[in-house]
RNA sequence: GCUCGAGUGGUGGAAUCGGUAGACACGUUGGACUUAAAAUCCAAUGGACAUUAGUCCGUGCGGGUUCAAGUCCCGCCUCGAGUACCA
């Protein structure tokens, strides 16, 4: 019998979907465990080799999991809202949807090639309505909620509703964006509707609010801070500027603290947590009030409070300066300097965030013409205007303390304003002086002689006593945007009743998103749902009905923004615990079985993005009752990206000569991309293939080697249609087979490393699978007997239970194929036959070859699949070895051998302390006192 | 700038607790089989000198601790990732 591979994992692949294999039941005697990948976004382009790296290290572990004895939970879904579908609905009128689909069903072929364990009927795709009415449903959920800060959580907001009924809202701690104006129990009740919701809308945990946001006009809507890389669009890398806009925002900042603090909770990657915690943002400081210097035209005295993280330094203070955006800006600027503040607010609001960004070196800004008066001496300070200060973070103001704080520093050097030295002993006369250690705190008042410690103490303990300000806690971390200009994304379920947001209930859900001539914004610029015409929402039947029914009574026009990508994509685990209920997002039955995930795997970026969204709903969830565990997944990680390596011709400069990548010598060439494809494993270049693979290139010239070859320059770049790199999964399982594929991408290297692929390599693993099978198989048929394994043979299959269940504990898959491949070649050359080892072998290797083990199992004479049955073969380990030598060496220069025993003796250690003795009298007659040795190794000498 | 991570043969990478550095694989070279090729199998493969037997040098650089350092400590250099006027 032939290894062939076609054969073997066609038929097992089948078998597997018709007897559901890897069906996972909602209640088991087994223990749980639950093992999630990221799931993808269909793309158009399909999946490359880079792909299923994390998913084959994931369906490896859940495979070894269900060998070990675990009810196993392992799904699969489509994130499948999202901007590519409705781009190509843009150019060619195809419904999102088709394309969608179309995507996914290329997704899923080619998933099933390479032989996952999923449970496909938990499958979830957040595009459909059966999905995202939970997403809704959710988004309901957060607007009916509110942030109670003495509790520590979010609360339904029939509990604030009555408190306001009662109290009004004095002495309420509720996480609000702004300050709320205090009002009294008959206050509320005497509001009219829309002036409660008014209300209301502050302490809701997904508000309407008039909000800076980032605004991408070529692709017309907004995007969150982290769908920004560099002040362009993650997503086609254009322009974005800064725009008021009235949007949902959710209130994550609410959870801020808890989302840093259970970081500790975690068994995720340091530097994943750490992009988290930077994000967050925590700063420790005060908040301060400088009241404005009453003036001819501003008669009022406004507060402006600024936040510090140095209050210590307050008497340093020799000028303020506001964000341009700054609500005060227009009603403190003086006469004099309302041209120039105007002109420069004007001009700032012009550059988009890139180019702010790109040039931070230079510093501009504007004299308000008015003061503010310091809180301890009462002098007054200079207010400016300056784009240093951004108004997203603080107050949007600072107090400047040039000589503490290096922008402040280079701001006053550049316009001239004083530099007051508040640090004993301290020069600045080049640089600001911002570090903590080893200031004495100097012409301050009470402050002076202090060190810094006690002066920040001090400083926050008098502002709390003359009431100017207070020890705060600053977040980095703003309230998330929640809407989007787009259509293909979930609705909201909310209608407006003369303006008001009203939500609609959970029975009338999902509002199933309307069909639409053009996926593109209206002519008065309202976002594509503007373009429905049956969108209205009718109070008596709750259905949706044709705009021209809208009367403002029982018909109302519904929202027109669509929720971001993330909204989907931040319960989906909880989701497939029990996927098909239509009654509740998950039972809680099925909740309280399956808890949280246990291993969850994807890439690094969405480390600020849907890594902490999804931790915020599960929060909010888990406040509300809805999931029992605060956080959704206990181990995290995250796999590496495998890059392309790409092939590139040299084209002479205006000619259409190529040049051979050794016979440049600095001649004038011009780089180009080859399709990987046309190259084989040694650089060569494959020329008619080259020729025909383009018009232009069919009457190209070339210059060869010495040998007559083209060879090609090497790069390694991200894999990419466009860079001709693209190495398919397909290609690789139709030539060497999926177990190749699988063993292959887990032997390249280290799972959350970054490495190039080059398929050559894959002759290696190819090559074991062969070399296994031919321990089972001759051309005749099986080969096994039932004689009793040699000692030899017994040790090579032990040591190799014992390392590849190490490997794999430790999630080292790729020194785990290694073992293997040790271990096939050790039983190859004892010409080892015997049903004993062979028969555990199969198992072991079959959670990374899951194909090739089941035909290697049924030749033994197994009536059933392997992957049905759970073997305690990785619980069993025994160590053969019982003796070794140890070399002893000093310096480099003398070694002596000595041989311990595997057990921790006396006289293993007898035997070392001799030895060293050996070794010291031979140099510098010390002598130790003691050897400290485990089984197998020496590991100190105290002496 | 700040935070985190990493530097080991021609290449990807092993070395899990400080204990024979370079496992395993690719590539390369030589050989066997073959009319030939593919496939397969065998051997060699860090560098230098010696080619019998060995010797010396080798884990980014410079120091240190230790009988012993790729591994620990101090100082640098380089590369990668994240973040960035965060007051």
């Amino acid at each position: 019998m032939e290894y062939n591979f076609r054969e073997i994992e066609s038929k097992w692949q089948r078998y597997w979907a018709d007897n559901k294999t890897f069906k996972a039941e909602n209640n088991s005697l087994k223990p749980k465990y639950y093992v999630l990948d990221m799931f993808p976004y269909p793309s158009g382009a399909g999946l490359h080799v880079g792909h299923p790296l994390g998913y084959i290290a994931s369906d490896i572990y859940a495979r070894y999991k269900r060998h070990k004895g675990f009810n196993v939970l392992h799904p699969m879904g489509y994130d499948s809202f999202g901007l590519p579908a409705e781009q190509y609905a843009i150019q060619t009128g195809q419904h999102p949807a088709l394309t969608t689909n179309t995507n996914i069903n290329k997704y899923r072929e080619q998933l099933d090639k390479i032989g996952f364990s999923f449970d496909w009927d938990r499958e979830v795709r957040t595009s459909s309505a059966d999905y995202y009415k939970w997403t809704q449903w959710i988004f309901g959920l957060l607007f009916n909620a509110w942030y109670d800060k003495k509790q520590d959580k979010s609360m339904p907001l029939a509990s604030l509703i009555s408190y306001f009924e009662t109290h009004g809202n004095h002495s309420l701690e509720a996480v609000t964006d702004t300050e709320v104006a205090l009002f009294s129990a008959s206050d509320w009740k005497a509001a009219s509707a829309k002036g409660q919701e008014d209300i209301l809308q502050q302490y809701r945990l997904t508000y309407l609010a008039e909000t800076q946001v980032n605004w991408c006009p070529a692709l017309g809507t907004v995007l969150a801070n982290d769908e920004i890389i560099n002040g362009v669009s993650e997503r086609g890398g254009h322009l974005v500027v800064r725009k008021k806009m009235l949007q949902w925002s959710m209130r994550i900042s609410a959870f801020a603290e808890r989302l840093l603090k259970d970081l500790d909770l975690l068994d995720w990657p340091q530097p994943l947590k750490d992009s988290q915690t930077n994000w967050i943002g925590k700063s420790k400081g005060a908040m301060v009030t400088f009241k404005t210097q009453a003036s001819d035209w501003c008669l009022e005295i406004l507060d402006i409070a600024v936040f510090t993280t140095r209050p210590d330094t307050i008497f340093g203070v020799s000028f303020m300066t506001l964000a341009p955006e700054h609500e005060y800006v227009s009603r403190i600027t003086s006469p004099g300097q309302k041209k120039a503040v105007a002109a420069y607010v004007t001009a700032t609001s012009l550059r988009s965030e890139r180019d702010r960004m790109a040039d931070v070196k230079t510093i501009s800004g504007v004299f308000s013409g008015a003061y503010a008066l310091h809180p301890f001496t009462g002098a007054p300070v200079p207010i400016w205007i300056g784009d240093y200060v951004l108004a997203g973070y603080g107050t949007g103001a600072v107090m400047a303390v040039p000589c503490g704080d290096q922008r402040d520093y280079d701001f006053a050097k550049h316009f001239n304003l004083p530099i007051p030295n508040i640090f004993k002993g301290i020069d600045i006369t080049q640089e600001a002086y911002a570090q903590k250690d080893g200031v004495v705190i100097d012409h301050s008042g009470f402050l002076t002689g202090l060190p810094y410690k006690e002066a920040l103490t001090k400083a926050i303990k008098e502002l709390e006593v003359k009431g100017s300000g207070f020890g705060k806690v600053n977040y980095r971390i703003r309230d998330a945007v929640f809407s989007r200009q787009r259509y293909w994304g979930e609705p909201f379920p909310i209608y407006y009743k003369q303006g008001v947001p009203t939500l609609i209930d959970l029975a009338y859900l999902p509002v199933a998103l309307p069909e639409v001539a053009k996926y593109m914004p209206t002519e008065t610029g309202a976002p594509p749902l503007g373009n429905a015409t049956h969108w209205a929402w009718c109070c008596q039947t709750n259905q949706v009905v044709s705009n021209d029914l809208i009367d403002e009574k029982t018909v109302f026009p519904l929202e027109l923004n669509t929720m971001p990508g993330w909204a989907g994509s931040s319960f989906y685990f909880n989701r497939y615990m029990d996927s098909s209920n239509t009654k509740a997002m998950v039972s809680e039955a099925a909740v309280d079985y399956w808890q949280e995930v246990d291993l969850y795997i994807g890439g690094s970026e969405h480390a600020t993005g849907h890594l902490l969204y999804a931790r915020f709903w599960q929060k909010f969830l888990y406040d509300l009752g809805f999931v029992p565990k605060g956080e959704f997944a206990k181990k995290l990680i995250n796999q590496g990206m495998i890059t392309g390596t790409s092939a590139f011709v040299y084209r002479l400069e205006g000619t259409n000569t190529f040049v051979s990548k050794g016979l440049i010598n600095r001649r004038k060439v011009q780089a180009l991309h080859a399709d990987v494809s046309m190259v084989n494993a040694a650089d060569e270049l494959d020329i008619i293939a080259f020729k025909a693979w383009r018009v232009e290139y069919a009457n190209a010239q070339f210059e060869l080697e010495d040998k007559g070859v083209y060879t090609v320059g090497r790069e390694v770049e991200k894999m990419s249609k466009s860079k001709y790199n693209v190495v398919s999964p397909d290609a690789i399982c139709d030539e060497y087979g999926a177990d190749s594929l699988r063993l292959y991408e887990m032997f390249l290297g280290p799972l959350e490393q970054s490495k190039p692929w080059n398929t050559a390599g894959i002759t290696g693993t190819y090559g074991f699978i062969k070399k296994l099978w031919k321990l089972y198989f001759n051309p005749s048929g099986t080969i096994f007997n039932t004689e009793e394994p040699t000692a030899d043979q017994l040790k090579t299959l032990h040591k190799t239970i014992k390392k590849v269940t190490e490997d794999i504990e430790s999630f080292s898959f790729n020194t785990a194929v290694s073992t293997f491949m040790i271990c096939v070649n050790e039983l190859t050359s004892q010409g080892c036959k015997s049903k004993d080892i062979l028969e555990p072998l199969a198992i072991l290797v079959s959670p990374y070859a899951p194909h090739v083990a089941e035909e290697l199992w049924a030749g033994l004479g197994h009536k059933s699949s392997i992957s049905l049955a759970s073997f305690p073969i990785f619980n069993s380990v025994y160590l053969v070895e019982s003796e070794k030598e140890y070399p002893v060496s000093f310096n480099g220069k003398m070694r002596f051998k000595i041989t311990l025993p595997m057990d921790f003796s006396k006289d293993a250690i007898e035997a070392a302390v001799m030895a060293h003795e050996k070794t010291q009298q031979h140099l510098e007659g010390r002598i130790p006192k003691k050897v400290i040795v485990v089984p197998g190794k020496i590991i100190n000498i105290v002496e």
